[in-house]
This record gives C-alpha cells, structure tokens and sequence, in this order.
DNA sequence: CAGGAACAAAATGTCAGACAATAAAATGTA
DNA sequence: TACATTTTATTGTCTGACATTTTGTTCCTG
C-alpha cells in the first residue's frame, strides 16, 4: 500500500484514498481482510484515531464492513445492487434539492431514461411486473387516497417498468432518476382528474408492454411527460397569481 | 438534532445519520456551519473522537466540507455536478467489478441508455459537441495509439453525445454507465479491421447527429453495440481454446 | 491616526494511552 | 466427548493533550 497521493494535509483522507485505490485496482479482494487498525497505524505512520477516520470514510462508501472481535477487523465488501441503489438514491436526490434543478429537466431526464428500457421491458415482461403494474393502477384509482401515497404508487409502478427490462444494471442506474423525481412530485396536487389521465396513461402503457409494443409503450410515456409537465407549469402558474 | 436512530451500536453512524437526515431534510441549507466538534460532542454525549469519526463519514458523501482555523468548522457543502458524476462513477465501476456482471448485460445497459439522448442529442447538439466528437474520431483513426488511449477516447466520444443532449441530470445519470464500461472494453484488443469498423460507426453517428436525423443515431448506435458485443464473443472463445 | 507586528483565541488535525465490549479460539473439567 | 471458562485479538469509545491554521485584537511605532 502506497503513499503517493498528494500531501495536501488531512492524513485520513490519503490513507482513504490509499486503501480505496487498492480495493478499486482489484489488489485487494471482496472479503479479504485489511490489517488491523493497530498494523495500518504502523503501516502509515500516524495514530490509530487517524487510520479509524480513514476507515469510517470507506464504511462510508459501502466499501468496507467492520467486525469486532478476535477474528474480526475491516473486510472489503461486495458492493450488492441494494447498497448501489441506495447510494444512487441518496446522490441523486441531494442533487437535485441542492442546485435547483428545473421540474422541466429533471422530469426530461428522468422520461428520456425510462422510454430506454421501453423496447427491453416489452420484450422481456414477466406475469410479475405486469400484476404489481396492474396492481399500483388499481391503487392510483382509488379515491381516499393522499397526494403522497399517489406518488409513491406511481414510482412502485415505474420502478416495475424499469425492472421489467430484466436488466440489473440499467435498474440500478435508473432507480436513482425515478426516485429522486418524488419530492419534486409531491409538490403537485393531484385533482380527481388528472389522477384519472395519469391512470388512464398507465393503463395504456401496461397494456401496450403485455402485448409487447414497444413503440406503443414510448409514446404513451412521451405523453405521460408532456402531461406531468403541464400539470406542473399549470401548478407554477397558479402560485405566481397568489 | 434528534437520535431517533436504531440502538445497534457504533455511535459513530448513528450521529452520521441524525446529520445527513438534518441536511436531506433540509433543516440545514448549504453553506451553514455545523456546532464545533465539541459542542456536537456535548449535544450528542460522546466524545469528540466518535464525532470525528461522524463527520468523516459525512465528509466522504461530499455532505459537508471542513475548514480549519477560527472562524473554520464543519459546513454543509452544496454537492455540485462534477461531486455526484464521481461518485456515480465509483459506485458504478466498483458494481461491476465486484459482481461479476456480464459484459452482454453491462454493454446492454449502456447503449440502452445512449440512445436515451438520441433524441434530445440531435436536436441539441451545438458545434462544440461535434467538433468534440470529430476530434476523437480522427484520433480513434491514428495508427500508433494504444488500446487503452482507444478506449479513453471512446469514452470521450460517447460521453460529447451524451452531453450533447443539453441535459446536466441526464449526463450526470449516464457518465456512471459509460464510464463503469472502460475496464471492461479494455480487455479488449482491438485490431486495425475492428477499429475502422468502429470508426465508420462513429462517423456515422456524428453525421446522423449533425443533420438531426435522431432515427439514424439510435440505428447506429445499436449497430455499435452488436458490433462491440461480437467482439467480446470472439475474444472470449479465443480465450477459451487456449 | 494609520499600519504593521505580535499575540490571543477558536477551531480542526493529530497523537498517546487507556479501558470497554465483543466474539472467536484455546483450555480446562465433568 | 460435551460443555463451561478463560484467554486473546480486535474494534469501539473515552480522556487529555499538543500541533496547526486562520482570524481577530491589541499595541507599539512612525
């Protein structure tokens, strides 16, 4: 384990970087075991306190995990789909809270990444993804419902469109998108008609992805942006006047 | 601050917790100082080291920035672009790496996700986009170049036409998926005959993309991804024979 | 009165040493 | 052998101290 990064002070922060690196070059492998904090300190030079900052920086990052004990100590970890899902979760969101990203781009961006999986998800739709579709569907019509809970049932149902491509990785990178997309949703209001288009649009894009038309599918998509998006300048409008 | 959180020790995390919710939250803005480390340590009734080790944690997450001196402290920090796409990128190519993803299903994603901003791509894209796209095609064409600078300069093309689409969410999602790709592309060796394959693709791509003809990107694109994915295919069962 | 030098204060960064808590392995005992 | 006990290695936490960095203030001098 190299020393090599630049010696701009903050010593956790280069050994992180030093540990991080070996585990990122594949010089250290899922499971194996670091040293012990008291053998890093020897390693590195600097205190225990110091290594343990280090550490906590990569626990962090779900790059290790920590076990005490005799046999214990810091052991690389498996980054699994759910902790990535997560950490994309989280980045995306405070993203978006943080640089006042317009309604208009993020709700582009998160369309364009969904119509991706359009073609993937027609082929590939299990009886599952179409029953929690159709399931989410039943839900957005109900009456008693609150504007929150719409949300949610609507990101369950795109998250089952996503998923229904079959593929783990495009999952992953689209669970960010779609998610981060709900505060910014909760701000609208949904009235009992325009939960009715957007139940009426679900429905056509369940139906088109069980008869497998793909083409189908990315144009009800397209216009179920155009419609989030008139519902919220409609929303914006209404708070200028007020 | 409150500590609602779970019980299950390693106090560290669960003061780590209490603050990034503060800040999800938004019950602390950008910019705004963090108690000192032992003011947080009186309020949280542990010592400083433990919320050291708390803020470490913060600090790897790009949630807060420290600042030493008298005026110093412990800020929130707003996480910009560039933060978010390293970030997106480490996770994304530790994922792979540590999951044994295929290259079919990775290759799947990605193109999955490009041609996401097709669309947008063509009817955006501006002159510094193409002139971008054009540079790297001619030194993708150079005889002397290394497969690894082949590769760099493919991630450099695909990610102009990602930019180009003039949406900063939408790069942000994709520089992940087309980044967490090069490790793999790299294992592949790539002859005079495939490099001007791709090549004729690449200009392709950027011709379709410059007269706005959305269609013939994405037609181009999914030709490279079959193109790439043969590759893999005839590497690996050259691999296999010897 | 102004300007700079010296000093004080406040904060993070680092260190050393100790003890507590935990979990596995080694050991002793019925 | 099976079970209880002790040992041991390791992380988790605490205390107190000192180093370093930056700012603000005081005070001396021109």
């Amino acid at each position: 384990m190299k020393n090599n990064v630049d010696r701009s002070s903050d010593l956790s922060a280069q050994i992180a970087q030093a540990i991080r690196d070996a585990i990122v070059e594949g010089r250290m492998i899922v499971d194996e075991r670091l040293p012990s904090e008291a053998e890093l300190a020897d390693q590195f030079k600097v205190s225990r306190p110091t290594v343990r900052e280090a550490l906590k920086r990569l626990a962090a990052q779900s790059l290790i995990r920590t076990q005490r004990g005799a046999t214990g100590g810091a052991f690389v970890r498996r980054l699994s789909y759910e902790d990535a899902y997560g950490q994309q979760i989280t980045t995306s969101t405070l993203l978006l809270s943080m640089n006042d990203v317009s309604f208009d781009v993020a709700c582009e961006a998160r369309y364009a990444l969904e119509r991706a999986c359009a073609a993937l998800a027609s082929a590939r739709r299990t009886p599952d993804h179409l029953a929690t579709m159709r399931a989410e569907i039943h839900r957005q019509g109900q009456p008693g419902l609150t504007d929150e809970s719409f949300c949610a049932s609507d990101v369950t149902f795109h998250r089952a469109l996503v998923d229904a491509a079959g593929n783990p990785v495009l999952s992953y990178q689209l669970a960010g998108a779609v998610e981060a997309m709900q505060p910014l949703m909760n701000m609208i209001t949904f009235t009992a008609r325009s939960r009715e288009e957007i139940v009426t649009l679900h429905t056509r894009i369940a139906d088109a992805l069980d008869a497998g038309q793909a083409e189908e599918v990315e144009a009800n998509l397209h216009k179920l942006e155009t419609y989030t998006l008139s519902l919220a300048h409609d929303l914006m409008k209404a708070r200028r006047k007020s």
